[in-house]
DNA sequence: TTCAGGCTACCACTTTTGTGGTATTTTACT
DNA sequence: AGTAAAATACCACAAAAGTGGTAGCCTGAA
């Protein structure tokens, strides 16, 4: 049984694409979104599906972005970008990210089918007209065997305690008082904080709990 | 004709109530909300019905801080809270911010219709049992017809420039950065970050953010 | 025309955040 | 037994945020 969740912004490609995939035998289809909030919180309440279907334009945060989030925060999961188009940066970016497959929209149903069974084994798959641009970028670095992997620890990239940390800095505790109810040094806890920032990509407070929003890790 | 939002983070309850306020004639129930997320997006794009029905348990946010928000920030808006139980304080609390109306589940159907309508014409309106409680209350200071009010700005309490400024910072520019893209002094950029947070209620950046995502004001 | 609210601006001072290091210990997996 | 990652801890300095004031200007409503 393959578990496979659907995120896409259009509803009724949503409905669609959910009928289908509810015929396959073995694969089940176990939540579909529309918003990318809903979707990361529900990965961060750790219910991680195989294999998930991303459209590629959702409004405030891009696919690309969403992407990167749940492939940096959740790497055990396989992550199949579907699009009208595609870009040459795009694919690079999100191929070194460790992206499990990208198919146009364009493509059949039978297509997208198999494509979700390779991925669930671990292989990488994708329209032909998006190889060819992804075997011109191999043509500067060849690394990375992405793949494989145990399930790795639930709550992904991020540690407990780092987990533990943004929650309290949203509660808006300054580090003295996070280390104070933590009974950990404040040096600790800045360490703590200034990982977690460069985890998140982000510059600043304003930006962590932004993020952490977005990534449902707060509420 | 009355516009209606109901916010019950129970599914059956909601559709029950929208099914049976549909049936009146004059009132119209423009939307449901099941999140108190979705609810504030809503209001931020400036679609302000006329009177909303609050149930009062909503997780992570309580159904009082919904209420002293929407009053706060939407002072047009006739908020009605919908509890299982009342609790003295909190009616106080929620009376001062201006509430339309306070009333159990328990009421029965007719008794809502008629408080809806009430509450559409500017008066407040209670259960019973609450308005002793509520004239309780009043022994002690007498101030305030909130009411009436032409649709004030539609934004709400939050001027135009204090949403400007938290979206900034929410995009992780500092108050300088902020200062020389609206080419503003420094000086007023803190000014307006100062009144932002006292509007809100907050302590710092961190909890900043996180209102204005609860709020709506940022996605 | 007074008055309130919004926008602007300033000051001085404290606290917290953010940067950019290093380093030890514990834990968990191989 | 070896090692990678997580958690802990430290330092010093720069940059911002946060506190608690005051105050002038403009506009629209009473």
């Amino acid at each position: 049984m393959i578990s496979i969740v659907l995120v896409d912004d259009h509803p009724v490609f949503l409905q669609g694409l959910e009928a289908l995939l509810s015929k396959v035998p073995h694969f089940e289809v176990v939540k579909t979104f529309s918003d990318s909030t809903g979707f990361f919180r529900y990965l961060a309440e750790g219910d991680l599906p195989e294999v998930v279907l991303l459209d590629i334009e959702m409004g405030s945060i891009t696919g690309i972005e969403i992407a990167s989030n749940v492939l940096q925060l959740y790497p055990g999961v396989k992550v199949i970008m579907l699009s009208t188009y595609f870009s040459d940066e795009y694919i690079s970016v999100l191929v070194e990210s460790g992206i499990s497959g990208y198919l146009l929209k364009s493509t059949d149903f039978k297509e997208l089918k198999d494509s979700i069974e390779k991925v669930a084994k671990g292989r990488f798959c994708c329209s032909p007209e998006i190889m060819e641009v992804v075997i011109e970028g191999f043509k500067k670095s060849s690394d990375a065997e992405s793949s494989e992997g145990g399930p790795g620890k639930e709550p992904g990239q991020l540690t407990d305690r780092e987990i533990e940390l943004v929650r309290l800095i949203a509660d808006e505790l300054t580090m003295k008082e996070i280390a104070n109810k933590l009974y950990l040094s404040e040096h600790t806890v800045k360490t703590h904080r200034k990982n977690l920032m460069a985890k998140l990509g982000v510059k600043n407070t304003a930006g962590l709990i932004k993020k952490a929003f977005l990534l449902g890790l707060i509420e």
